[in-house]
DNA sequence: TATGCATTGTTATATTATATCAACCACGAA
DNA sequence: TTCGTGGTTGATATAATATAACAATGCATA
């Protein structure tokens, strides 16, 4: 399993996987993924950032895709909702699953330099977390993990 | 280290003792521990729970304190800059630091139920993420860790 | 055709947060 | 003491994010 979105990589394949491989699941599961619902997906697909609701928004009216927050809400809902997408809850934004179909709690790194965003294993944090709360009897049934940092890109920018 | 808000307490003693620690390091660091930033800071030791900034501007407001959301955001940038508060992403609210002036990296455990939220350590958890991300090339600088689920008292409750 | 159900369209409003500039106040230097 | 400086508060306006509520549409199928 690739862990992380920052490496360079065939970005035209990359959408047209993605989005393939939410239809197949769509398909499989009974879903309906509507234009407006693809059309979120692909959106978010182009970046390896999270995007704002609005910023997904403003997309979709100069494509008549529809012009209200609700539109693109309920979109989100229905991607979020199936785990096509996911939410960052640090920055109220949105971005593509990079493993849609393959079931997963992921961590998500965040690069306060560019803003992009890639998914990380979040297993062994979670399991660490699970063991340092287990004898105080609050029982988890969903664990956020959202790093904060510097991707290897502004890294290297920055060193030059 | 209590790991926990979850177990009886007493909470005049917590609130008490709380401004106490931070008028303490305020003095300390040449912080101004000012009137409105005192009052906030009780209000929100008063509840082991997570206050929107809204809610805790309509006390102010009752108290005469300030009525414009600026006062309650500063006050909130304060506390929470010096670590005498945090923000719960998860919540879009806030809660006072269960341990100021020790240096941690808390992670929060969010009752679905009752909302309280407690404080647990995420140094383990942090760890293990910082392991699993080493060979990406990502630079970690600040974890967020939040675990939604259900607190050992509303699941005795759902017991009995 | 008629019915039911999921989705979309539309209007309105709620909730959370920040920018900006003016007024005030504490404190140290001249 | 007076002045200047920096931090804090006061006040107005607005930005950014999100949801409630209900009508209209389209589609599967009994």
């Amino acid at each position: 399993m690739e862990t992380l979105g920052f490496a360079h990589h065939d970005h035209h394949a990359c959408i047209a996987d993605g989005v393939a491989a939410v239809e197949a699941r769509c398909k499989e599961a009974g879903l309906q993924f509507t234009p407006v619902r693809r059309r979120v997906l692909e959106i978010l697909l182009k970046e390896h950032r999270a995007l704002g609701a609005y910023e997904i928004l403003d997309i979709l009216r100069q494509e008549g895709l529809g012009s209200q927050p609700p539109i693109v809400y309920r979109a989100l809902d229905f991607l979020v909702g199936n785990e096509f997408a996911h939410r960052i809850e640090r920055l109220n934004a949105f971005i593509a699953c990079a493993h849609p179909g393959a079931s997963h709690a992921p961590a998500f790194l965040i690069c306060r330099i560019c803003d992009s965003v890639a998914e990380a294993q979040s297993d062994p944090a979670s399991a660490a977390l699970a063991q340092s709360v287990a004898q105080t009897g609050f029982r988890i049934e969903r664990v956020m993990i959202e790093a904060v940092g510097i991707c290897p890109n502004c890294e290297d920018s920055a060193a030059s």
